[in-house]
DNA sequence: AATTGTATGTCAACCGGTTGATATAAAATA
DNA sequence: TATTTTATATCAACCGGTTGACATACAATT
């Protein structure tokens, strides 16, 4: 049967109060008995009941990521940096990938919350859900305007478009076209093509931006993308939004006969280190991927621990050089 | 303060077990009832603790998942869906990053163990680990060889690595080479090693199968694929053991003069979402991730609720047609 | 009218670990 | 010698929800 705490004090010939204490290194304890205790631990394989002391200290060092999906270049490295540095701060993570459906992020906020998570990092959809602001929750938001209360964490991502839309520019490009999420999903990428707009209008040119939702699957995406194609058949630069977007507009202007960057030239937005294998000629604005992770998560022990922290903190890109330019 | 289930029982004005018996659907109850603590609830935001119920129940509804990093297209595809396949199934997921470091493995091991989820899905080191047997928990593994208790989902490596040298072979390919990555790590995956040397030896040709970590950092890969093709000049086919190492295979190959593929051609292993779209051009040997992932749910259900399960699962792979062969 | 079913309440114990209050005894210190 | 510190035990309550046993009252059925 399952090992308790009264099994080890029985062994060590110990009160449980005192295997509690050696447990907890709490109180008074001669080095006697705490290797009695430890041994009895060891030799009966121990294991203890981390739910029964969770529901005592009301604290269960686990931290809730949600997030729309970890089967994504970007996500998955932010994720798996993410739960690296919360591990190593001595929390443990809930997982959940909304796909970007205000339900099923509500769903697991719900389930989060009633897991008594300590804390959430999310960057998901921020369509209004109310535990976020009920439930007392020590959150930080990636990429994503929640409201006032809760920190966001985010690359520079005016600076990134207009570096983009620059570097098209300088390239001789003259008709350059935008791609950007749904305007609804409130979001600091959306500043990507706000500097893409602000940029184009100083150099007296008219800026087109192309929606493409995150969420449609590929084949959607490839037929969007075809209509672009030939909604714009002038179009010789293009800024996309996210490098897997970047990728399908690079694949389609091959197969109609583009030729990349001479006939058309494109910039992607993300550099996660699986693009940056997989596509290195792919020319992109580098978001400091380990580097948001790494603030997300002091960020949030800093909420958890009740310290002031500023309500958004803004990184910088970086333009990766590829072929595509 | 934090609402209770004997604040709702207040409001509501019945007893608390009355609103035990409404969140549990248990007993004798009016509509009435229900609605006046349906009605108590919302009004006061009440988010049941998991943790108390956790705790009487013995059961966490909580599965934990240990896969050396999400930060990779098949690894990231993989813990997609299984969480969304657990989801759905009413489980949460615990997720450890262990970056094959069996050290790290048994860390989190035991600390899955002691937050009592209810059953594990791994697919990392598996070096012995003492806790795989000692636990009792349900484990279900992917691509990793446990012992005999603990039952084995993959592809069919043998399969596959039989197509991809015959491939190869068949494409005019006549100095194989093959990577994989160390032998003492127990997986399935080296029978695409042995199916290589297998075809290989079938067609009087020597095979030649060249050790590429997993683990190591990129620059280091980069170095250690240089030295392959310094050793192996007359080098014309090679089947790689995973589709990033196949990127960079092609990326080195290119830069020392190759063409793709009348110079060198190319097969990799995985054929993952992220990898589809950002390198099509790359033949490869596709696993069925998905399907991996819904049977490795399945099976941990079933295990979970002491049903007979099969030891070993092996699922087709196809081949994928890019460009480089 | 008697019996059975429905509805809700009371009570207390439980799940496993934590911990404060208090007690006792021995060791160390002033 | 008296006081303080160290070491460990006992006890019981707690964390929040679950649930069985039993009670009471009313409604439905035989």
């Amino acid at each position: 049967m399952v090992v308790k705490i009264d099994d080890v004090a029985r062994l060590a010939g110990v009160s449980k109060t005192t295997v509690s204490r050696v447990l907890n290194n709490r109180g008074y304890l001669s080095d006697t008995t705490i290797k009695k205790v430890h041994d009895a631990m060891e030799s009966l394989n121990y294991q203890p009941n981390a739910v029964a002391r969770q529901l005592f200290k009301k604290e269960t060092k686990l931290v809730g990521l949600i997030f729309p999906t970890v089967d994504n270049p970007f996500f998955g490295q932010l994720v798996a940096e993410l739960e690296k540095r919360l591990f190593d701060s001595g929390f443990k993570v809930l997982i959940g990938n909304s796909m970007n459906d205000p339900e099923k992020e509500e769903t697991y906020l719900k389930e989060l919350i009633s897991n008594q998570v300590d804390g959430l990092i999310v960057g998901a959809q921020n369509r209004d859900i109310s535990e976020y602001h009920t439930s007392n929750l020590p959150v930080v938001s990636i990429d994503r305007n929640m409201n006032e209360d809760i920190p966001v964490i985010s690359s520079d991502n005016y600076q990134g478009g207009k570096l983009a839309t620059e570097l098209l520019i300088n390239s001789g490009a003259k008709h350059i076209i935008n791609t950007n999420g749904p305007v609804n999903l409130k979001t600091p990428a959306n500043r990507r093509t706000q500097a893409y707009a602000d940029v184009m209008a100083s150099h007296n040119m008219v800026p087109h931006t192309y929606v493409i939702d995150f969420n449609w699957d590929i084949n959607k995406k490839e037929r969007i993308i075809n209509e672009m194609f030939k909604e714009y058949p002038e179009m010789d630069g293009i800024f996309v939004t996210n490098d897997m977007d970047a990728a399908l507009v690079w694949r389609t202007a091959v197969k109609l006969g583009y030729k990349i960057p001479q006939d058309l030239k494109i910039v992607g937005y993300d550099g996660a280190n699986s693009t940056r294998v997989l596509l290195p000629e792919l020319t992109t604005i580098e978001q400091p991927i380990d580097e948001i992770a790494q603030v997300a998560v002091k960020t949030l022990i800093d909420r958890i621990q009740g310290k002031e922290i500023p309500a958004e903190q803004i990184l910088p890109v970086k333009v990766w050089k590829g072929q595509s330019v």
